[in-house]
DNA sequence: CTGAAAGCGCTAACAC
DNA sequence: GTGTTAGCGCTTTCAG
């Protein structure tokens, strides 16, 4: 049961028992394993072997605690098993191995308090830093204290505006114009948006001010391009739906089954995208002919479909790994000033846009692609 | 900079502090916080009080040295961005939250020195116990000492035939004859396979040893089936890609191209099945007609996709949160006898298997469905 | 170059 | 009920 040189069920060996076979102080024994260059190499070897020997692995809590560093970040973020977070998470992950840190990762559905909850969990593990997606443009107290966040700490995805921390996010709002306009061009004037979203109320038209801010942006950016081309702005065109397929179709169906709706419809997920796919096949609806998606997110079968779905891709990878990359410049230096990041996406033009007549001419000299930024 | 009662940058407040704060020794304060029932009503309101004053959170860190575990455990998977396993992690991380145990998530890419490096680091973070997928299923010397496993340790989807360890499992082998039947009863008789694997080199005909135990139990199900019908089993009808949408997509072209070739096709996974209708779309073959298609895993696009595509359902949650169950078990008592669960798997026909022409007949009585395993 | 010793913050005996 | 104290295993001055 005791049994000290076992595996399995024995005591792990420590430091100290290193030190004992290489007749040797723990000191010395340390110094040795840790590279230090204060060691005769003769030592150092024996340090070494009698490590080998007995199979021994520091006990990062002990190293943690004595180094006042966990190695450790915590990953707070909506729904892991959705195909943009698992990307972002999967190079969190790896990013975050190249520099020898580990992460915890907790998923908070994109509800509030299981977020103030992950947050805590994670600050009692005592995480070096973490990187979340907040819940909330607008609800951040669990994040910070008085003097600013209680960790060193990166937004990933999406903004809060008053939150003066690092934060990687992609230019969501001219790519939801673009959108607009890539369906302007193939004549389609009446144009609808499907949302999914945890919170999945109808928002108000002007502040949608309890949604993140993806979907603020997404929304106030399609809101901009059809002013753009002075079409109509219909706010019952603007739909938003639960994270449930059944229910983001229904919602589909009644956006292109309305008589004088939508012909377009911009989704902000892959999710959504299959639910407008979904509610066309049940209406013999002609995607791709008279009927127009573009979505946000190139979910590996977009480009598989038939018709193909145009997409805005987001360089999800890359904005996984400016989160780390960001973070840990933070720990580096703390007193470093706060850096943001805004990635670009990419229109990615396939066959789901359809064409129902000549282009729509902007409504006056359209403003440059070049600089659009949302207000919030 | 040494602020200590300032949020942010001073120091966190430690129980100590909280004692002080509450006139009372650290022992007292550890038991009202840790609600111990051996404490004045009053004197744990003052600790509380003061705990709530000075916003104090344990050290997990300490705790876990002292306590001897951390409430951690560790996740070695092949790579998350997979809609299979990130579905599986996700029902890890959740239900692990659920009985307070958090989970550190390492990503091996199916690679075996990845997974050694994996486990040490998880070892030295001292993890209480780690789920794994093994890449291998015949080299595990990185998971055990000589007594057992290093720490307790349940295999997650995959098996390690010669090692007694905790294992969720489905029941790949009977599912994959399923599917064979399910082929044989539209007409097919020229059957392939796509095998999408990390290890994509073509194995042997009879022991595929170097593949990992789904694979091989799905391989080898689907070879019984073929036997159970008298139909050809073709060597080069069993096609190996890598985890890469073009190069599976060219394996795919040749299976379905070569003439007198495949009419029907069994993929391991959801990405083989998109590589699979990808060469149709190319080949402009008339997948769910004269092709036949079935996927194991059913991805959330497969039942939009038109055809829709016939699938193998994998309880992906269940074997997640069965996999931290079973291995909970094992924390709570070590003694414990090894459990491993095979989990059953539902054949979901769609659209997608085709027809051409009458059921082939079994060779002879057809063994009952219900108890075929397989050798390894 | 090497060793002794003081913590890191908490838990769990063991006294009172 | 509450306080004292001895670790948990490591890093890190500070001496030698």
């Amino acid at each position: 049961m005791s049994d000290r040189s076992a595996g399995g069920v024995g005591k792990a060996p420590r430091l100290e028992d290193v030190a004992q076979l290489a007749k040797v102080s723990k000191a010395t024994a340390a110094r040795a394993l840790n590279g230090s260059d204060l060691v005769t190499t003769s030592t150092r070897d024996r340090v070494l072997t009698a490590a080998n020997a007995l199979n021994y692995r520091v006990n990062g809590l002990a190293r943690a605690m004595s180094a006042g560093e966990s190695r450790t970040i915590g990953l707070v973020i909506a729904d892991i098993s959705n195909s943009f977070f698992d990307r972002a998470t999967r190079a969190i992950i790896d990013t975050a191995a190249k520099h020898d840190y580990q992460v915890l990762v907790i998923n908070t559905d994109d509800n509030l308090d299981a977020e103030a909850q992950a947050v805590r969990v994670l600050l009692e593990k005592r995480v070096d830093g973490m990187i979340v997606v907040p819940s909330s443009r607008t609800k951040y107290g669990h994040l910070i204290s008085s003097t600013g966040p209680l960790i060193p700490l990166v937004l990933l995805d999406r903004r809060i505006p008053d939150l003066t921390v690092g934060t990687v996010t992609t230019d969501d709002y001219s790519s939801a114009v673009e959108a607009v306009r890539l369906f302007a061009s193939r004549g389609h004037t009446r144009l609808g948006m499907l949302v999914n979203s945890a919170d999945h109320r109808e928002v108000d038209g002007d502040d949608p001010n309890g949604t993140v801010s993806t979907i603020f942006d997404r929304v106030s950016g399609f809101r901009a391009g059809l002013a753009e081309f002075d079409l109509l702005d219909e706010p019952t065109w603007i739909r938003y739906s639960r994270h449930d397929h059944r229910h983001a179709v229904s919602v589909a169906r009644e956006l292109l089954s309305t008589p004088g709706g939508p012909t377009a419809i911009l989704t902000t997920n892959a999710d959504a995208a299959l639910a407008v796919i979904d509610a066309c096949n049940e209406l013999h609806l002609a995607l791709g002919g008279k009927i127009g998606l573009v979505s946000f997110d190139d979910a590996p079968w977009a480009q598989v479909f038939r018709p193909s779905i145009s997409v805005v891709d987001r360089p999800v990878y890359a904005l996984g790994q400016a989160a780390v990359e960001t973070l840990l410049a933070q720990l580096q230096n703390r007193g470093a000033p706060v850096r943001s990041r805004e990635m670009r996406n990419t229109l990615i033009d396939r066959d789901s846009v359809g064409y129902v007549g000549p282009p729509v001419p902007p409504h006056r000299s359209a403003p440059d692609s070049g600089d659009l930024s949302p207000s919030g």
